[in-house]
RNA sequence: GCGCCCGUAGCUCAAUGGAUAGAGCAUCAGUCUUCGGAACUGAGUGUUGGGGGUUCGAAUCCCUCCGGGCGCACCA
């Protein structure tokens, strides 16, 4: 159980003691709250819930604290509680049980971070993420929304919990025909035809490239078939090359995916039409002007939303069913047939007002709400040396996300990606983001990771380690040894990292990851500033050998971190 | 016009309603006989966009104004 648990479970116990005894009169206890106070003199761990109570127990804050205080039960990991003003609980912890955590770590190896081995609250969560319309180069919202979604399930999975990575499929209706019609074009005057290009089609150059690629590859085959049914393969096609294509940049940056989901199967499979008998049986659809509406009104939306076309709007009857109406359908694969206890959704912002809309067809069909999340994350501006790049889809002139990974290197991407708060809209620097310089703190946070390699294999070369694998028995070093201040301190941020993982699955902010990478590669560089590892002279090789410990459990929290983050930990820079 | 998001040090950003609002970069001043100087130590910088309110306590919650972004389709 994490340190801050269980001291939560102390200070309850200590309210209890202190109620037993009539230092404190009774009340109902609340939930306890452990937080890390700003400055560390005033100790490891606090608890303000003296202040709080001040009004139940009819006492002045001060002096519940120091009842509190007065009534801790004794643990071996304590050193020091205190009552401090106004009405905090100041707890140290004890510098000897820091020191013996660096086995703990050890012997968790890469594990070390999870929360939990198994909890018993674990769900069964799934995070879908990118599910960028599959019609043309991925770009930096995409990246964006990738960074995040991985590093969200590759946390959500160390806190315990079962993950699910899904990407959703915009494979069905009008898109799908204009794109096939603007590849069929492109194919056409790649052969020589004149073929006119359609009005709203994807003016891309890679529709270009695509119908060049398909003319080698296919010859004429798909001048021969009939138009519609050659439209409707090559938007198929086109789809598959570019859902290729996504798979193959977002695996360069470590985005992955147990699942591709298709939004057609839910129309094909009946879902939807199962799915939209229930919002009628409850009344809950409307016909108008042709076309069928969910009627969100009288669930308190500001309006009404379109499900199905009218016939006379689009004439396909498999093109008729909105956005919407896959979102509701897919909501309930999601929650019902899925059986997932957690839909977790990753939109950019241009998707906020559609939110409402999606919540409230949830609860139409009767799931808890609070079963589907969506975050939202806002634009990503790209920067050249401060200057805006200016990208305009339509003429098909942006930054792909291929180029960028070319040009910035996938690390310092994903790094960046992550390392702000999703709703701010962020400004990505190119040149800042390639500088090899302390400006980049992904070099800052991987260079104390190689400097770790380099000191573990410096020990092997002179002989204070046989083999890394020695540093997990009692043998290795008496990790007592670790008194310095600079030694304790890295141990305490070692220490951080479950923390940091719970933090950011319960409030879904991936951003806290790379700051804490930042804070525990300084301090290990402080560390190392400060205490010599490897020693040539022989009085040192007890400290030698429990340095070596530190240092590994030190790498071991470094890559951890920076696994979750989906950055690559290097032996060597 | 209506709705959502954002506004914190010169710059980029942190801060479960808690204590003196913190990091990095940049700036200035220092630190190398041995493990990677892509490092470390120290220094200064704030009306948390403005103004009200709630609270024992507000960067955080509420109202209002200002500035920026994004939405407001029988598009996805």
């Amino acid at each position: 159980m994490l340190i801050k648990n269980q001291l939560a479970a102390l200070v309850k116990d200590a309210i209890i003691a202190a109620q037993n005894s009539g230092a404190l009169p009774a009340f109902a206890i609340p939930d306890v709250y452990i937080e890390r106070p700003q400055r560390k003199e005033l100790g490891d761990y606090s608890c303000s819930l003296p202040l709080k109570l001040a009004r139940a127990a009819k006492r002045a804050p001060l002096e519940i604290a120091q009842a509190i205080a007065a009534h801790f039960p004794r643990a071996e990991a304590i050193a020091q509680v205190e009552g401090a003003p106004p009405g905090f609980v100041n707890i140290t912890l004890n510098d000897a049980w820091i020191a013996r955590q660096v086995e703990t770590i050890l012997a968790q190896g890469a594990r070390y971070g999870d929360v939990e081995p198994a909890r018993r609250d674990a769900l069964r969560i799934q995070v879908e993420y990118v599910s960028a319309n599959p019609t043309g180069p991925l770009h930096i919202g995409g990246g964006r929304n990738g960074a995040l979604g991985d590093t969200l399930a590759n946390v959500l999975n160390a806190a315990g919990h079962n993950v699910q990575r899904e990407f959703y499929i915009n494979d069905n209706g009008t898109q799908v025909r204009l794109f096939g019609e603007s590849i069929f074009a492109r194919y056409a005057q790649a052969l020589g035809r004149d073929e006119s290009f359609p009005e709203k089609g994807y003016q891309g150059a890679y529709v270009i490239e695509m119908g060049k690629q398909i003319a080698r590859e296919h010859n004429e085959k798909f001048l021969r078939i009939p138009r519609a049914q050659a439209v409707r393969e090559l938007g198929r096609l086109g789809i598959a090359i570019v859902l290729d294509n996504y798979a193959k940049t977002l695996a360069r940056m470590g985005v992955r995916f147990d699942n591709w989901f298709s939004e057609r199967s839910l129309h094909e499979s009946g879902l939807f039409a199962q799915v939209f008998q229930i919002l009628q049986d409850k009344g809950l659809t409307a016909e108008k002007d042709g076309a069928t509406w969910f009627a969100a009104q009288e669930l308190g939306e500001d309006k009404d939303a379109v499900l199905i076309r009218s016939p006379q709007v689009i004439a396909e009857p498999d093109e008729r069913p909105t956005y919407l109406a896959s979102d509701v359908a897919y909501v309930w694969n999601k929650l019902v047939v899925r059986n997932f206890d957690r839909a977790i959704y990753i939109w950019g912002a241009d998707h906020h007002g559609d939110v409402p809309r999606v919540l409230a067809a949830t609860r139409a069909l009767g799931l808890d709400p609070a079963r589907a999340i969506i975050i939202l994350h806002q634009f990503v501006n790209l920067k050249r040396g401060g200057e805006l790049i200016k990208m305009s889809k339509r003429a098909g002139e942006f930054v792909t996300m291929d180029e960028l990974l070319d040009e910035v290197g996938a690390d310092a991407v994903r790094f960046m990606l992550i390392a702000q708060h999703a709703n701010t809209t962020m400004d990505f620097d190119l040149e800042l983001a390639k500088k090899q310089s302390d400006e980049n703190p992904v070099f800052y946070v991987q260079y104390a990771h190689a400097r770790i390699s380099s000191i573990l294999k410096k020990a092997i070369e002179s002989g204070a380690l046989s083999d890394p694998s020695t540093l997990l028995r009692a043998s290795g070093g008496d990790v007592a040894l670790l008194t310095h201040p600079a030694e304790l301190d890295l141990i305490r941020e070692i220490l951080r990292l479950p923390e940091i993982v719970e933090l950011v699955a319960a409030k879904l902010e991936p951003h806290h990851l790379p700051h804490y990478a930042i804070s525990l590669a300084g301090i290990f560089h402080a560390f190392y500033k400060q205490c010599r590892v490897v020693s040539s002279d022989p009085a040192d090789a007890a400290i030698t050998r429990a340095r070596l410990k530190l240092v590994a459990a030190a790498q071991n929290a470094l890559a951890r971190t920076l696994n979750l983050i989906g950055v690559r930990a290097p032996e060597t820079m």
